[in-house]
DNA sequence: ATCGGGGCGTCAGGCCATGTCGCACAAGAG
DNA sequence: CTCTTGTGCGACATGGCCTGACGCCCCGAT
């Protein structure tokens, strides 16, 4: 019998079969197992792991499949998210409070992929509240949104992740796109680039064969994907994501810097006092109630943006070239608005 | 001698106190880890425990801080989280995306506090990265923003966590709040009630004592804070977040249900048929390239904000209340723009 | 100085963990 | 059909770990 070092060495192994075994798709069957212990320097026999599995198995919930007989071991579906060290309730919140905003942003199939650790936030914020039983999320917790008031498109189930494989395996995918002329449905064999999460909706940036072109697909519009074992390829030439957006691909070309400078009213002068344009912003209180706001920021599309949507609260003073562009912009706007009679 | 009950038993109450055993600032002793486990059902000898503790921390990275004398056991800061089942790599794609999506909303110090969460999250990837090394994260994706072009006020480190942990706790706190009336600076005992996340700040309502009315004091100005042992409690009369926000506290008014008709450009009207305003959204194309969309949706300042941002794109045709509001903001808008010269 | 509590070394006993062996069973090759 | 191979699993011997009990020691407090 070789001399065993201790029963450190069971719990130790023990505890890296529990992080080697996956969830549910997939699956390990015992000489699987055995081979990857070996791989990280644990040599034991085969039956000692399968003893190991079974023992484990007893009171966590681990399911063999014994379907096929190289038996596969995989945690239930149901299993809960264990995490050492444990989660402190600090964290808890702040996972819970993302994942609350994250509605706006994600597709729900990828926010269904944080499901056990939100679990297990809750749990531990449960187990954290007061005697008084008074849970503090989401009671207490709140998030006022500032985006548009627009919902996230729907996605077929189980598109996404597929997506997110691919994209990570760097494997190329056999997509059903619906494409933007009304209707068209096609199929597509596509190389995955890159991902662009642009509020609300989600891009997948590729190429699709024979073509080299970057193409941008919005996510919601792919009707079934499927993983290839071809290897995908970025186009000729590379692929630099940051120049394609710089380039502004997603109407965010990343402007100048300029020297805004704004008249704003009182209000918005102490909004922009807690939150700043700049670094070097510098807000000046005029004698008459507005104030008169400097600072240097990009000349971009959300900037003009948010400018316009702050309507009568702010004047742009300079540049002249930003001030004429929305001085024309609510021109031009107004100009709808002139007849009595709505369109 | 009790019967055991196998091997199990020992598995399981180790793992059990790696999951009790806390961070760096907390700590258990081997007495309290004792009690716990009874807490569970498990009684064992306080020996064992001691064994325990010192076995795990031959080969994970436990500290036992022997300064004080019911000796204290922790987990080291460095201790990287391991997560059972492990975190798959879509969802720790997803966590990378919410993280480096939160810089916008959340305090740098509440985003420190998921590090163990995204270094892990890091890891996965890495390590679920194709062979040529070319690591998915961050040259591959990208997100967006769509809010306001501001910057998060800075926050004095070590705050943020103590407003959580105040009200997570519901005791009461110590803070220095530098008040807005500019620079005031003074010392009060509050009642933490409730977190409002605002893009970009973070407002955290209470009551100050000797009061009863609720303040909403924002978070980066608060200098310092303190947790007492004074148990908090809400206002007389009761306390309701949700009314209080749809009283408009914080410029986010609910509002009332309105039928939205809108007249938009051909653009507009596409991002539209992507991510609607509404469930029952309808959208009918002109003959002249425009498109006529309604919608029901909820009559919000962020609505107006949305829909004044869009500037000429779109014309507000009902319902007539709305229609005359927009009307009046370009036309008062417009108005600092006619003269020649800038104020 | 005395005392008490917590930490820790020691010890005996029982049982657990491990490798080995052998059998059963299914699938596939010859 | 038979043989082989891979796999699951029960049995067994043995070494050593785990457990509770006991008592010593160190340190701080009275």
């Amino acid at each position: 019998m070789p001399e065993g070092q201790g029963m450190r060495a069971t719990l130790q192994r023990r505890m890296l079969l529990l992080g080697m075994i996956p969830r549910r798709p997939r699956r390990l069957s015992a000489p699987d197992l055995k081979e990857r212990l070996a791989y990280r320097g644990i040599d034991v026999s085969l039956r000692t792991v399968e003893r190991d599995v079974e023992n484990l198995s007893s009171f966590l919930p681990l399911v063999c499949d014994d379907r096929e007989r190289p038996y596969g071991w995989f945690w239930s579906d149901e299993a809960p998210l264990q995490d050492v060290p444990a989660m402190d309730p600090e964290t808890a919140l702040t996972l819970q409070i993302l994942h609350a905003h994250s509605a706006q942003l994600l597709p729900p199939s990828a926010r269904a992929r944080l499901k056990p650790q939100v679990a297990r936030a809750r749990e531990v914020l449960d187990s954290a509240g007061d005697a008084s039983g008074l849970s503090l999320w989401p009671e207490r917790v709140r998030i006022l949104s500032n985006g548009p008031p627009l919902n996230p498109p729907e996605m077929p189930d189980g598109v996404f992740p597929i997506l997110q494989q691919g994209l990570l395996e760097r494997r190329c995918l056999d997509i059903t796109y619906r494409s933007r002329s009304k209707g068209q449905v096609k199929d597509h064999r596509i190389h995955p680039l890159a991902l662009v999460f642009r509020e609300p909706v989600t891009y997948l940036l590729a190429t699709m064969e024979p073509h080299q072109d970057v193409l941008h697909l919005a996510a919601h519009r792919i009707e079934a994907s499927t993983l290839t074992d071809v290897p995908a390829r970025d186009p000729e030439g590379g692929f630099d994501l940051n120049q394609i957006i710089r380039d502004g691909a997603f109407d965010y070309p990343e402007g100048e810097l300029i020297t805004l400078e704004l008249r704003v009213n009182a209000d918005l002068a102490y909004h922009l006092h807690e939150a700043r344009l700049a670094e070097d912003q510098l807000i000046e209180r005029g004698p008459d109630g507005t104030s008169r706001v400097t600072a240097t920021v990009r000349d971009t599309a959300r900037l003009k943006w948010w400018l316009l949507g702050l309507g009568a609260g702010v004047e742009v003073v300079g540049p002249p070239s930003l001030r004429d562009a929305i001085a024309q912009e609510l021109e031009s706007a107004r100009l709808a608005y002139r007849t009595k009679d709505p369109a």
